[in-house]
Order: C-alpha cells, then structure tokens, then sequence
DNA sequence: AAGATAGCCAACCGCGTCACA
DNA sequence: ATGTGACGCGGTTGGCTATCT
C-alpha cells in the first residue's frame, strides 16, 4: 500500500507561485512563524499543499536569503564540503548561510560540475579522471595477478567514496600501497597494448603471417582466452 | 527573423526518517 | 511494538530565457 498523498490534488494549484499567492504565504508566516506546513495552507488561503508551501518559502521567499551569483569562495568551499560529504545538500547548504540545499544543488549541476570536470576532476570522486580511468579499466580484467593489490583496487574503484571514514581508509591505504599499485598499473597497461609481438610481425610469407595472427587472436590457440577475463 | 538548441532554475515527486499515539 | 502522519531530502522535470544557426 502506497503513502497516501500528502494533499487533495484536484483542489491545489500547481506550477509557478504568483505574486499574490507569495505575499499570503510571507503575511502567514510573518503572523504565526514557520511550521504546521500540513495546515497552512487552509489556514493561509492558499490553494497549495504544505509541501509546496514549504518549499516556496525555504527556497525563494526567506528573508535571510542570499541572492545573485555565487562567490569563487562559495564555490571553493562547495567543492571541499561535497568532496567530504557527497551530495548532502541541506548539510552543505547549512554551512553555506543565505543559500538554499536546492541553490547549491543547482549550483553544482550546472556550473561546478562542468568547471571540474574542465579541470580534468571526477565531481563525483573529486578525483583526477586520468586516475579513474586507469583504475576502472584496469581493474575490469584479470590477468593471472591475483594479488592483494588487485584486490584492494577493485574494493574502491567505480564507487563513490560518500562516506569520509571509507575515504580516510582510502587515502591510507592509497598512502601505503602506492607504489605497489602504480608499479601494478604500468605492468597491466603494457599487458593491455594489443598488438603483435616482433617475432610474429618478422614472419615474411604472408599465409605464414595470416596464421600466426589468428594464432595471436587466440582463434587457434588459448593464448587470449576470455574466460580468463573478469568483466 | 525564425526555428533549434542549450542552459538555467523553480517546482514537483517519491521515499526515508522521525515523532507520536 | 507498531502504524500513521508530517516533515525533510535528493533526484528529476518542465518551462522560460539566451544563444546559435
């Protein structure tokens, strides 16, 4: 059994506020305080359910709120509170005084999303997205290393860390296995560049050069056998 | 000048959480 | 302990405006 919907429907308006309808929400509110959304509306002679009355007061109708364009130093500070705590917005915005949760969400879908991702940075993992590409193709095939090192990459890689204690043992095990992981990069990037080895490309009769190739690709022989390959 | 496209943002919707009976 | 109602949050949508072709 569904919720049951938290207004009469066919009674409420829906769409843009009018001017009218915001000045008998701001004269409510100033005359009884904020709250009770549920009955407010009755109470303030608005044909809108509380949930948007709600929102049409915390997101545009607030007295303490800042409009206009947001500062480099709001923008920095969204990109370290989002690196910390992911897409809370009402979190973020309580740091932020004057902005709204749907403000800074919009914020950050249309502008600071795009800046990091020009920067070269993962919005999502705030993370250098040559990083992430080497760690996801890396890690979707297995070659015969099975190691420790394998193990832990595939542990954090794709996800988003939302989480600052997950990311805390990132950074620590990022911090220790580093150079392990970054030695296992190269060793399966060079693994990963197909192309023919020079004793099969020195063969000089071309039938002779056809069958080695199909033997390269593995249609004749196992040497690149798929069910090797985790995906 | 007019239509197409992209960008932006206010508002809506559904779900999770919490308080209370 | 459980059910219900209200609130709050985050994702998504829709419409307006600006820019491009």
């Amino acid at each position: 059994m569904g919720r049951s919907p938290c207004c009469e429907k066919a009674h409420t308006n829906k769409g843009a506020w009018t001017k009218e309808e915001d000045e008998r929400l701001i004269a409510h509110i100033k005359a009884h305080g904020e709250g009770c959304w549920r009955s407010l509306p009755r109470a303030a002679g608005l044909l809108r359910c509380g949930k948007s009355c709600r929102l049409r007061w915390i997101n545009y109708l607030r007295p303490d709120l800042k409009r206009g364009n947001f500062t480099l130093e709001e923008d920095d500070l969204i990109i370290k509170l989002h690196s910390l705590l992911g897409n809370k917005w009402s979190l973020i915005a309580a740091k932020l005084p004057g902005r709204t949760d749907n403000e800074i969400k919009n914020h950050w879908n249309t502008h600071i999303r795009r800046k990091l991702l020009s920067q070269g940075v993962d919005p999502a993992t705030h993370r250098p997205i040559s990083d992430q590409f080497s760690n996801s193709s890396n890690t979707c095939i297995s070659l015969e290393r099975r190691g420790d090192v394998r193990e832990g990459i595939s542990k954090y890689s794709g996800g988003v860390l939302q989480d600052a204690a997950k990311r805390e043992e990132y950074s620590s095990y990022n911090s220790t296995q580093e150079q392990q992981q970054h030695k296992f990069e190269q060793e399966v990037n060079l693994e990963l560049c197909i192309s023919l080895p020079n004793n099969y490309l020195q063969q000089d009769s071309s039938s002779k050069r056809k069958e080695v190739v199909r033997d390269f690709l593995g249609l004749s022989s196992a040497m690149l056998d798929y069910r090797s390959l985790d995906i």
